[in-house]
DNA sequence: CAGTACGTTCAGAATATTCTAAACGCTCTG
DNA sequence: CAGAGCGTTTAGAATATTCTGAACGTACTG
């Protein structure tokens, strides 16, 4: 591997890692993929990363996930080629919806949970308002966040305005007199 | 623990364990802290999670970094005391910058780094030509992401259509005629 | 100023993740 | 229809992360 794919390929292991979303694998194979001007075989992949087959295999399947690689198999053969996608745009919308928005449902459907549990709890009224009030509040801000995530996923714009007071933009304004 | 708080406790930890910023633990305490009237010390939360102290405290520390936690001392006494702090969109001005936008320099520093190591590449006319024009890019589309993310959590709205067509946005349109 | 009540650090144990190599199954080929 | 050339699965090895308990430092307390 040349220079400058090699600094390419480490920065963008590194940069993968913490990622919260590729491993630093998968930021190596995508990075190796991009600076190819033709697709590469599992196997070249394999040697040129010092990985086992089985390691590039598991690991490119997530990245076909995300469509940040292709996966094709030119004529007749049965190998497979991979190639890097360079629609970036495409890639956040997947992340969007199957890691951000799928996150913040775990954190509405939690709340769910919790609020039919608080309603079969025998006495301490007060302390059932108090968890209540807690859990609607949050309730009020995943909302927020996963109506917000959608409509930037479907490309309109992401207004921080509905996240600063949650509670206020769910309630319905008052009309304005005429 | 009361059965609602420990279905919200697993729940959130759950959830925290999948979203890439917090620990499953992490997302324990918070929401044994959250569902509390009053502050914990570190003891309590200990006991409560049936975890070490020094678990408690190693992680604890995390969740006052991301301002989901608020530590406070009462009184003369030197027991530290812990309660959840509930404006999530300063956390999430704090996620955006500290890790996203973080995160997206990562790549433009390799992008940075890229870009010089291609220009000492000798011969191969082409190839620095195909890698120049793939690593530019990258380059837009970070970039837009970067000044999105900056926009977002100073409260500006997020708009994707910078994301979409990065190249253009980023190059200054044409005056219209007239 | 010795004793106690804390929070933190650290070495090593427990656990989870990543990686390899061998085994497997499928498909094309002679 | 046997064999070669693939990608995938899997058991276990290598490595990284998380967790504990003991040791330590500091600050109140009698």
């Amino acid at each position: 591997m040349d220079r400058t794919t090699g600094i390419f390929v480490d920065g963008m292991g590194a940069a993968a890692a913490t990622s919260g979303i590729l491993n630093q694998l998968q930021g190596r194979i995508f990075a190796l993929l991009y600076l190819q001007p033709g697709p590469l075989s599992l196997d070249e992949i394999a040697t040129e990363l010092e990985q086992s087959k089985s390691n590039i295999s598991v690991n490119i399947r997530g990245l076909v996930d995300w469509h940040l690689v292709r996966r094709s198999r030119v004529g007749g053969s049965r190998r497979d080629q991979y190639e890097a996608a360079a629609d970036f745009w495409r890639v956040m919308q997947e992340i969007m919806e199957r890691r951000f928005r799928w996150n913040v449902r775990q954190v509405l459907a939690t709340i769910d949970e919790t609020e039919r549990a608080v309603e079969e709890e025998r006495g301490r009224r007060d302390w059932v308002q108090f968890v209540t009030t807690r859990v609607a509040g949050l309730r009020a801000f995943f909302a927020a966040m996963d109506a917000g995530f959608g409509a930037f996923a479907h490309g309109k714009p992401l207004d921080p305005a509905a996240l600063k007071h949650p509670l206020l933009a769910a309630v319905p304004r008052p009309r304005p007199r005429g």
